[in-house]
DNA sequence: ATAGTCCTTTGCAGCGCTGCAAACGCAATC
DNA sequence: GATTGCGTTTGCAGCGCTGCAAAGGACTAT
């Protein structure tokens, strides 16, 4: 049986497809004599509009797609787990895509290709792509990056302030008496810029402490994951003069920081304090919980997807701006100890 | 400036715009001459197909939809990283959902909804969703069920033996001198098939071992998330008489046990062991590491994301399947302890 | 040379909807 | 009773592509 149509529903209500369209839609205004018709009619047959053909008749798709690294990392997940709802009341559907960090991959996304009818805009955060990158995109592709890139003035960009967030995330070592403190997670290369700022937040820690910052304890992984975060502990271990504290990139990273030390019967905090950045659930749940920054990743999602679609509907076009969410030190035992 | 057409291309090309259609589609024969002006005029202007019109024209829109309960359940994000890639290698996008477990929202994304139209398939992880509700879906929609609803043969179902692995995982505890064994998870209601199973299962390796079960040891929970998991597990220590070893029927579950019984100083394994289920990467890193079913992941979804175009593309009616993915043991030191 | 064959290319119509602007109907106004 | 004005409804064309079946062309067989 055929999919009923616009048409079918005007002519069993007596008007034209355009008026049922117009009460579909709200548009206009319809006397309620004609929309009650035209609802019974709708009704009747079971109708439901055909969002394809609406789709080119607009020539947009009501989409927005959302791409990220990897979508098994938590603070993605639960980043996504903020912007599906927050598009979806906007009457955006989302869809997901995961680049695995792939220069490459990331490139096709935001380049012109022909997936482009498919979304309206895209709320993007890359890993692979430098900031140069990213200038040769899709022009008409209104774009929201997450995660720490200054805009270049045609797109937007949301985030904490990752340096400041980093500072408070050493200060706090600091201030439990602390003095040798490592980091995990510097990637000192042109796509690591994200990485970079934790890394100035961690010396202006230092620096404000009037301490000298010993470059053997920063650790680069390239990737912010458990892996490589019990890696680079491994490494922290095997140091000479180890350190007493150490602030990872990343929750995760965290996470796998904690697993070498008990696999060499060290205890955390005792031995070792470990503070992370993102606050997943896990974090809050694993032995010892983990201390951590906690970015509003509400907030985020929610001024990422207002601001895109500000971005898709706006006729004239709209400035880059920097947009701000909150962070908060969330001290737990991995730094201050089991209460 | 306008969007480059087909009938740009063909023009410039100087032939019909149904000869271009055929190049990009690869359709019929195309004479090598023919093909090469045409791919020359697409690289001059640039040319990308217009999806949107395209699927208006074929009536399929080349997307499926994944619609899990959570997305920040590690599982379900594993899982949906093997599905994504899985289709778009077969040339379908996947678009995401999550329905937080609500009865009618699931029951919106199966019936004959508008969104219908944005979709030609669905992989689907219900939850809210009884046996009977399933049944009253849209009936031309191509579903995929994954998790334990046994098929009424107008659809598939992709998941593990859950019964075969709920007794492994007790069987496991049982060998280790484990005597009272409790499990977190059971949700003896419509709604609960799954939990139901492994609750099965956990007969099933009492019976086998000719062990009374305690019933006052199977703990029901709303949902399988550290929380519950934490809070079921307060309750097993409240016992008069409490286990010493627990099933928990996710990971998570059993982190959120292994939580409690450390804020209460108790050692895992040595006082009480326990196994999860999933074999999500926490359990891999988390303190101690989580022994646990390992369900084949990659199987599943390639399976899943098979089956589903199978039915998408098959013009006769597909009977519904059960297709069982391979399921193994992990044991891990909240059973064996550190080694 | 002519008919027959096969492969390539084409034209047409239409997928189902919406943008636009004109047409319509009705009531208020002169 | 004719005119103006305003809110409602309509018709048309077209979004850009593909399905279908027929036309065209080159080539072979008779």
């Amino acid at each position: 049986m055929r999919e009923t149509t616009l048409r079918d529903v005007a002519d069993l209500a007596g008007v034209s497809p355009r008026t049922v369209s117009n009460v579909v839609n709200g548009y206009a205004r319809v006397t309620d004599a004609t929309r009650e018709k035209v609802e019974r009619a709708i009704a009747q047959l079971g109708y439901r509009p055909n969002v394809l053909a609406r789709n080119l008749a607009t020539g947009r798709s009501g989409q927005i797609v959302v791409v990220v690294p990897y979508l098994d990392t938590p603070y993605f997940a639960e980043l996504l787990q903020g912007i599906i709802p927050a598009a979806r009341k906007l009457g955006y559907n989302v869809l997901v895509d995961q680049t695995d960090g792939d220069r490459e991959h990331e490139g096709e996304l935001i380049g012109r290709g022909s997936r482009r009818f498919l979304f309206d805009g895209m709320i993007f955060s890359p890993l692979g792509l430098s900031q140069e990158d990213l200038a040769v995109r899709d022009p008409d592709l209104p774009l929201v990056v997450l995660g720490e890139r200054v805009s270049d003035g045609t797109f937007d960009h949301v985030g904490i302030d990752d340096v400041a967030a980093s500072t408070d995330a050493v200060t706090h070592l600091f201030s439990l008496g602390r003095r040798r403190i490592a980091a995990i997670g510097d990637q000192p290369y042109p796509t690591g810029e994200a990485a970079q700022l934790r890394t100035q937040g961690f010396r202006a820690a230092h620096a404000a402490h009037g301490r000298p910052v010993d470059e053997s304890l920063i650790i680069s992984t390239a990737r912010f994951n458990r892996a490589d975060g019990a890696t680079a502990m491994a490494a922290l271990l095997d140091h000479a003069d180890p350190p007493d504290a150490v602030f990872c990139y990343s929750d995760l990273v965290a996470s796998g920081a904690i697993h070498t030390l008990h696999q060499r019967g060290l205890r955390v905090p005792e031995d070792v304090a470990i503070i992370g950045y993102d606050d997943i659930e896990d974090g809050r749940y694993s032995s010892p919980t983990i201390s951590t920054i906690q970015p509003d990743k509400k907030a985020i999602a929610q001024l990422a997807v207002e601001r895109l679609i500000k971005r898709i509907t706006s006729t004239e076009p709209v400035p880059g701006v920097e947009l701000r969410a909150e962070h908060r030190l969330i001290a737990r035992e991995s730094t201050l100890g089991i209460s």
